[in-house]
DNA sequence: ATAAATCCTTGATCTAGATCAAGACTTATC
DNA sequence: GATAAGTCTTGATCTAGATCAAGGATTTAT
């Protein structure tokens, strides 16, 4: 069934299994669930998510799209991949900021209103701890990205990027090679010939599987962040030890 | 005088003042500021800030220096700089991440432990708040950099440092050249040049006193939540109208 | 005031990744 | 199953900014 504000009722099972919703029963929960909204965006729309019109905080239930900046000369900047169950928040931008939500396929959000956030975070201090890890984590994923596109070369990029997926995504290329090509600020020819210096090492990319031919090949590639999810952390084989 | 932990009552008012305490009584704060301690950093030193050692939340007293993060290579990316009454928080960041402190000046920190920062959260809703907003600046002002960083070249990166410079700082670069260049992800080389080819269009650099020709030759390097401090913010003469 | 150290500028050269172009492969549509 | 529309790869060339090098300016120390 597609979500419509008519029967938002049965979702409720699945958002309390939401991070941003921990430690909270259906019932501390249910005067924020009550004002929530849906909306559908079509795949190609793009969106500015500036804190005027959008001063809310949205999960995505169900697509997938990217939040970009577009300079003058249609440069662009993805500053996040927004997946399934990713939330975005508008509400705590600063009123001037703005950026562009481009959906890649159609799109089904949840949303709240400010209001009904901060009423949430008022009556209910693990909501407002919540809300702080959301934010938290926001800051520490932009410095990990910010990172990896100054300081990587374009091999090391893709090989960061390829490790975080081997670890996170069982060992599959999660979205397009172009969409992960523009996350990590390099163009899909780039993108291309990174593989292809990769598959001299053993790294092989069969039809977005990763697959290895030692199984360490990555290891190098790795942050300490994306390693500490990894089944041989800490273990001799791990290079951060 | 120089804060010890002996002396740190004298302090209180000038803490106060800071956003982080806004819309607090000196009452309200007392059981936080009773755990409030002071570390001294030596110009030169280098200290990393990861979650594990440094798990608190840390107010710059007095000094200057600046969060990188540097590869193999030697190459740094400089996340922030952190001057008079800017706040860090490693008690936010995740345990496996960690940045460098790199002290440019002699600097005085006062700072406050994970369990006194979340005992206040606890206790009083505005602090929670005030923390809420912390981050929030902090994820946006990490999107900006982003954005700078990426999408700008080596002219429009001064002239947007500039711009800032303008409007924050009152004509005047707050910093050395090479630490500047080094926050825009570039070499002082290149730096200088951009520098030479703004002279060019009226843009004069005197001794860190920014001159201009006309007055308006910086405002196509502005960016909206700058301009937003500007004086001619939504006037015909702004380019943000 | 002078010496030493740092910081900044200018010029010559180099290079990683962008751009341009064309063909190959993959996925969707009728 | 043919055709069309994306998406990806490979090769040739270009370019913004890095690197290397040396001299000039400014700050700090003595």
């Amino acid at each position: 069934m597609i979500p419509s504000n008519k029967n938002l009722s049965s979702y409720r099972s699945y958002l309390l299994k939401l991070p941003i919703f921990q430690g909270l029963s259906e019932q501390q929960l249910a005067p924020l669930l009550d004002t929530m909204q849906v909306k559908q965006y079509h795949k190609g729309e793009m969106v500015s998510f500036n804190a005027d019109e959008h001063s809310k905080l949205y999960i995505n239930f169900e697509g997938l799209f990217k939040l970009s900046k577009i300079n003058e000369r249609g440069d662009e900047i993805v500053l996040r991949i927004v997946d399934k169950k990713s939330i975005v928040s508008p509400m705590h931008f600063s009123q001037y900021y703005d950026v562009v939500a481009d959906f890649i396929t159609n799109t089904t959000l949840f949303y709240f209103p400010e209001e009904s956030i901060g009423k949430m975070m008022a009556d209910n201090h693990q909501f407002s701890l919540n809300i702080v890890q959301f934010l938290a984590d926001g800051v520490q994923a932009l410095m990990l990205s910010a990172e990896v596109l100054q300081l990587k070369t374009a091999k090391e990029k893709v090989g960061w990027y390829l490790v975080h997926s081997k670890i996170s995504n069982t060992f599959e290329l999660p979205y397009s090679k172009s969409l992960i090509a523009a996350y990590l600020g390099m163009k899909p020819e780039s993108f291309s010939r990174a593989l292809g210096e990769l598959k001299k090492d053993g790294v092989i990319l069969d039809n977005k599987k990763i697959k290895l031919h030692n199984g360490d090949e990555l290891c190098g590639y790795c942050d300490p962040v994306t390693g500490s999810n990894c089944a041989f952390f800490k273990t001799s084989e791990c290079t951060h030890s």
